[in-house]
DNA sequence: GTTTAAAAACTATTTTTGTAGTATTTAAAC
DNA sequence: GTTTAAATACTACAAAAATAGTTTTTAAAC
């Protein structure tokens, strides 16, 4: 999976949440100041270049979609973060929350019982 | 908190774990292919220019030691992973990692009866 | 069929990032 | 005090990323 750099994430993030975008969708709903349409046109062929993206023609026009799903994004990006702030280990992430009133004991029992639930 | 890139981040890293560093000593602790001294050096400047680092002079040569704390690059960090991928819930985040099998719910309780106990 | 409007294609420019060469400084070794 | 070795300072350049202008295509409107 190729990497991406800020712009293209920000950008796919957007597309993700979208399902599908023309390019003035995508600005749309990307951030002010609004981008040109030409840069977000670059960026989007760009990411069709790197596989992210593919796109269907309609009338001359371009629908863009995603090819890579964001959780296989996710998963990639989550295993990075557990490695470079967790010490790839799940506990002391959940510990970081925890430690940080993030999360109560009690809502965390809570999800224990969710979970335990699902798995019957 | 000024965005850093890639390289940048990657040579943070290290910096935080060691603590304090010279060039040369970013550079063991970095992966092959090894950079160029003065690759690093540069990097460490700009660093310091970005307000991550700073250093102290021995005889000539600059120890660099973080000004950022590796906890508050972390925080904000998370922040924005829990906003783009979970939602700004922990709990999604939790379930998240339960659902993949990452931690069990014994694991888990384990936490919480942890977590319990430092509280009080 | 000509005009018009919007999109893509193409091209160009600027900024940031990554990399490293050359020059200079400095301190230690002799 | 001259040599040497290692560091910083300074400079340069290539690649990537970000941005947007100009040209061309296309399809709809008249």
């Amino acid at each position: 999976m190729k990497k991406l750099s800020r712009k293209e994430e920000e950008l796919m993030q957007v597309i993700w949440d979208l399902e599908k975008a023309f390019v003035k969708d995508a600005i749309e709903h990307l951030p002010d100041p609004k981008p040109h349409y030409n840069t977000i046109a670059t960026l989007m062929k760009r990411l069709e270049e790197k596989g992210y993206l593919a796109h269907h023609e309609y009338g001359g026009s371009y629908e863009y979609y995603p090819v890579i799903k964001k959780e296989s994004y996710k998963d990639t990006f989550m295993k990075k973060v557990l490695n470079t702030f967790f010490d790839n280990s799940y506990l002391n992430m959940l510990a970081y929350f925890a430690k940080e009133e993030k999360i109560s004991p009690e809502e965390m029992k809570e999800l224990v019982k969710m979970i335990e639930k699902d798995k019957k």
